[in-house]
DNA sequence: TAATATACCAAACGGTCGTTTGCTCGTGGA
DNA sequence: TCCACGAGCAAACGACCGTTTGGTATATTA
């Protein structure tokens, strides 16, 4: 591990901390965290895998690298969509639709917030949960924003909304609806009645 | 294995292959399938590890049982509750109440259905897939039944509540709303527009 | 009651796991 | 030019993995 109370400390730019990021982002995601193995992850990184504790303390903490770098870049492509709108719905609707294009095509990182359950890895369990809350806040203050009629719950809009995106990592096919029809279908259902009279003009 | 050829086999009634199914099933779905040894499984059956190989060729076969359990349970709770209304729309909401409540509530077996995804078990995704969609072809039918807007899409509809549905696995608390609850509030959000003028009296 | 299959025990198999350790080499700063 | 340290190699650690095998007590059936 680097040493932090030397004078200077700088990383050498030939190391491969970062390849060994992205061969971790991509194993867990495809196989989970529990399937994939410290070598499996040392082979794709052309690495011997005892050298990655150079890296890492322990496996736990290379997925919590992977996982926090994940929520950065959700987070980032969000936020930067969000900005490009003013109101409350659209800025809702851009907020969905960069969620699921980082989530379905964009990042294994990204997929690996959604797809690793924060109990797979016990000791950094509330760790990941804090930073997945940290990231929904973005959706619940868009909700806040939204003009509802009284009385409607702005929690249980956030949780089905968020809840049906993030689920559709299970059934999504590059060769079907893009993230951003799909995010799109989703938020009509929410701001169009679909029981009694005509659909709004 | 019993053997299948010859001519009487009955099982014998002291054998322990539901107390084996049931802490599979409750394994599984708290640390997951490869988080869970076939000797943690052994032990809180009070079995040896390998006398589990008498009824199970494999710990993947074994997975592909407890599954099937899962959805025979799901299914009957859910169909035994739709035949109860009449109403297409009181249909879909009483197939998504019985639906949460196997999942969150009510069985380890229908949790392991939600949880475990199929591709964890390399040798069987396929066969986990081909239940899960014989399941949900359940709900294709009830939003059929719909009387929808014309242009409404029903596919995404039903990847919406189900997705939705199937993600509250991931934040459900026992001492929060009760899967009723939810399940009701979730329909609602179809219903009733968010967008635009009063909600309906 | 004798025969037979069931349901399990006991022990071992080869392999893989996450992690640790001692060592070495090349590089960048003094 | 020297040398400290970043970065990784090579090998091993004990633990645990899924599975197989040979044997056996017990319940059921004939």
């Amino acid at each position: 591990m680097p040493d932090e109370t030397a004078a200077q400390a700088l990383p050498r730019r030939d190391n491969r901390r970062q390849k060994l990021l992205d061969a971790a982002a991509g194993l867990f995601r495809r196989h989970g965290f529990h399937a994939t193995s410290m070598r499996d992850i040392a082979r794709h990184t052309g690495m011997l895998h005892g050298s990655m504790y150079y890296h890492f303390p322990s496996k736990e903490e290379l997925l919590v690298t992977v996982y926090e770098e994940g929520i950065k870049r959700i987070a980032a492509h969000v936020d930067g969509a969000v900005e490009r709108e003013s109101d409350p719905w659209r800025r809702l609707e851009a907020a969905s639709v960069a969620h699921l294009e980082m989530l379905l095509d964009h990042s294994d990182y990204a997929q690996v917030v959604i797809r690793i359950l924060p109990g797979d890895a016990e000791n950094a369990a509330s760790r990941l949960i804090a930073l997945r809350d940290g990231y929904e806040d973005r959706f619940r203050r868009l909700i806040d924003d939204l003009d509802l009629p009284p009385g409607a719950d702005r929690q249980f809009l956030r949780l089905f909304l968020i809840g049906a995106l993030n689920w559709s990592q299970t059934w999504y096919r590059r060769d079907g609806a893009p993230p951003r029809v799909i995010a799109r279908r989703f938020l009509d259902f929410l701001r169009r009645p679909l029981q009694g009279e005509e659909p709004p003009a």
